[in-house]
DNA sequence: ACTATAGTTAGCTTTATGGCTAACCAATCA
DNA sequence: TGATTGGTTAGCCATAAAGCTAACTATAGT
């Protein structure tokens, strides 16, 4: 327990930087080699190894080695994760959106009523 | 430019640390003061502070000081930020999968008329 | 005026992050 | 077998993150 939270900690911190974000966004249209990934990036391959293992330890990432080369896969388990936190929050403040409307509504109709009385 | 991204990085940093994100669930319950926020947890006041300046630079939330307390309040168009990007790579992976999907039923049409051709 | 409340500032520690180079395997290819 | 390719390990550095205490400021209550 107190693990969901964790779990959300890591894909949450692994999304906060552009270059890992860039490579999900890889990953979305399909497999890639840790050679393809590092490709658009002007950074030594051991940086960017770093970034592939920390989306790996998110579990936003997979891979497997055959031979000399690394294929590396989204895991869209992990991103529906915070998806779902994200949906969860939105529920909670719309809702008491929702009930301060109302509130709102109701303190329309009573100054209505007020004014009535007032003529 | 290159700018929407820092943006992200910050609103996606700001969500890995559970106690931030303890702060934003109780803020989509409405608005409330530092000292509010700080009860739940058992951390110096100076070190809870941190993370509200800290979801105050990701403009996950805003506060303004009246007499000696801050009031706290969700900027929801953060989150709705985050969401947008969420939902954009979902859809490029939905896409790809559907691809997929095509291609695969592709293939079985063919084995079938293979298979027929084989008899 | 005095005290208690609600934050705030400053400054310190420890640990994590993001980057690098250099040297090192292990599979292909010629 | 010898060179190339694709990745990996190890170790270094600078900066940022997350926490603390102690001391301070500025309202509000009595």
């Amino acid at each position: 327990m107190a693990n969901q939270s964790t779990q959300l900690d890591h894909v949450f911190g692994a999304l906060s930087d552009a270059t890992r974000r860039a490579i999900v966004m890889r990953l979305c249209d399909g497999e890639a080699s840790v050679g393809e990934l590092a490709k658009p990036f002007e950074m030594a391959l051991p940086s960017l190894m770093k970034h592939i293992r920390i989306l790996e330890s998110s579990g936003l990432v997979t891979s497997e080695k055959t031979g000399r080369v690394r294929m590396c896969s989204l895991q869209t388990e992990a991103l529906a994760t915070v998806e779902v936190w994200l949906a969860t929050q939105r529920e909670i403040w719309e809702q008491r959106l929702d009930r301060l409307e109302m509130y709102v509504e109701k303190l329309k109709k009573r100054e209505k009523s007020n004014v009535r009385k007032r003529k």
